[in-house]
DNA sequence: CAGAGTAGTGCAATCGATTTCATTCCAGTA
DNA sequence: TACTGGAATGAAATCGATTGCACTACTCTG
């Protein structure tokens, strides 16, 4: 039951290994003739390489580190089929690492990703990341970021969107509505994309010369749980807004909950909006309206310039933005208006 | 820039390599003088050995691969992170793999899982597998199915529920709650998940001396779309019922929103149970009510008696059954109903 | 005190591929 | 005909670890 190595396939083709080894890498230097007797041979037996040896001797492990804080979450979920899709049509493997934004983790896991010599790193953010993340470049390992790097120093491709834009596109569609009393679910205020849609409320405020008033802002981790506490003790605290911005949908989904506990009707009372679209936020009562960010397409155009990266196309920093966009569903009550008009 | 190895070490330490390799693999056969020597070069250095070279040597990989339809199913996702976190904490890494209920490409996967020398497999369910995991039994890969498996002729690992009882949990409870005239959103038939949960719904009918009527079952892919266009065709074609079992969350979720959609109120109308119990169960509105599947246990099992196989610590088959329950929440009206018992 | 046993160490082979370099063979050219 | 150059092939070194075997230097026993 020895697994099969090309000293076998050498043999009974009556070649030497190195010939075997050229066919299996489509090397020019081979004739037609015994191309076509080794392949022969290699298909009777069934034969596959040893990519563990090749590895070693080729000092390449076409194997890459995908360090996402949790795939139960939904959006590094569908970012890591980005990834994995994409990379296993390029013959890559991608080892699974769920960091839970623990820096110690997240050391443990890097340090084994270096010890298997993966050939990039892909890395989705906690936004936490310089620390460790420095060695790895440091060690020469290519990686990309998904997520805004701020740091110039940091000399590393990103993908990512525009946050600043994105959140205006949410807050300009409940300003257009009418509201002016915006309260905002933020995110954890270290990481980039919190502080981006912040900035971008702020903007989508002043442009329509309202005035920014932070105690309608409060901040918490991505997730229902938070959503719904934040915004339970804003009501609670007496202050007055007919809308929630809020910057996950994991989050909207939590406030809407909590809001429904308090008997406040969404949209009708309070209107809510989310950010990421994921498949939830339309199978929610009410559906959700949301900035839509492309999951599948960050996770893959990640793998896309790592790719180029290892195969040494590109050697300046790339940072790729893609594209949001507001889908209008009924948590905001556009649709009620628009019915309502339409009877009128 | 070279990585470091051994070699480095153990000149460094004025040793042979073999001792070095006998330091960092724990060894006896090191005096403690040496040991302590080696050991302060190795964290001098940073130094760590190449995981690619021992698989060569070991012929072991530390690597095991994950074969999900898809990642993106949060039921799949929790398993995955159940065997990631356990095969991490063992030093294993994971390779992940989504091959969508596809047979070509759970066959290309699975000829690169064999390339990449992985130590095991964990095979989270299509159901259609028999085909080529055989080839990866053949192969002598020590293999886990996440499912049951009914064929005797498959001698492998199998860690599940019991889908029968648990599809009586669900069924006994809308039958305690008055309900006569049931249907069943079913999984694709071809599952054996689907047919032991199908077979608790009839033994739960006749034990209440119900009728089982066929027209009152349809089944389809585990999605939302799924439960929506057959909750609806159900309803339009006139049939009779009062409760629907759904064999997924998604499907019940799906069907929820096709009943609202026909201006069918749940739970008062129709009651819904559904089947998994994913975190999203309880943020829709009506909380759905559940059997609880634990995901979570069902990966880090799988990931335990795989261990045991490659530790040789176990030679008989192994299966696993793990415990389902019922969660109450809204979908079916049980809390309604005791409210108003509470009022009256 | 001789001989046996054992702990500690190093040499060298090995895992299964890739690749450099040398070699052979033959066509083409002067 | 002799020589050059390129195409096809193979021998052998190599990637970085592990490990069987040989060897040394002790300790222990009778």
């Amino acid at each position: 039951m020895r697994r099969l190595t090309i000293k076998d396939v050498a043999e009974i083709a009556g070649v030497s290994t190195s010939t075997v080894s050229r066919v299996l890498s489509d090397s020019p230097l081979v004739s037609d003739d015994t191309r076509k007797k080794v392949l022969k041979v290699v298909r009777e037996l069934n034969f596959s390489p040893n990519v563990v040896a090749r590895a070693l001797k080729k000092r390449e492990s076409s194997t890459i580190g995908l360090l996402v804080p949790d795939i139960v979450n939904p959006y590094f979920a569908e970012i890591a089929r980005g990834v994995e899709d994409i990379a296993h049509k390029s013959g890559y493997s991608v080892v699974l690492c769920n960091y839970d934004a623990d820096t110690e983790k997240e050391k443990k896991y890097l340090q084994v990703l270096l010890q298997r010599q993966i050939d990039g790193l892909i890395y989705a953010g906690s936004g936490l990341l310089a620390g460790s993340i420095v060695n790895l470049l440091q060690a020469g390992i290519p990686t990309v970021l998904l997520d805004r790097d701020t740091s110039e120093i940091l000399d590393v491709d990103t993908v990512c969107i525009d946050d600043e834009s994105a959140a205006q596109l949410a807050v300009d569609h409940l300003i257009s509505l009418g509201h002016r009393e915006i309260a905002v679910l933020s995110g954890p205020e270290y990481l980039n994309s919190s502080r981006g849609r912040l900035a971008g409320y702020k903007l989508s405020l002043a442009r329509s010369a309202i005035d920014f008033k932070p105690e309608l802002v409060v901040s918490g981790p991505f997730t229902t749980e938070a959503g719904f506490e934040l915004v339970t003790k804003l009501v609670r605290s007496g202050a007055r807004f007919t809308a929630v911005f809020a910057m996950s949908d994991m989050m909207a989904i939590g406030a809407i909950k909590g809001l429904q506990r308090l008997n406040l009707r969404v949209p009708e009372d309070i209107a809510v909006v989310g950010f990421d679209n994921i498949k939830m936020s339309e199978l929610i009562t009410p559906e959700l309206t949301t900035v839509a960010q492309p999951m599948y397409e960050l996770g893959s155009q990640a793998f896309a310039i790592l790719k180029e990266r290892l195969d040494a196309r590109h050697s300046e920093r790339q940072r790729i933005v893609l594209k949001t966009r507001l889908i209008v569903r009924d948590s905001c009550g556009a649709n009620l208006r628009t019915d309502k008009l339409s009877l009128a």
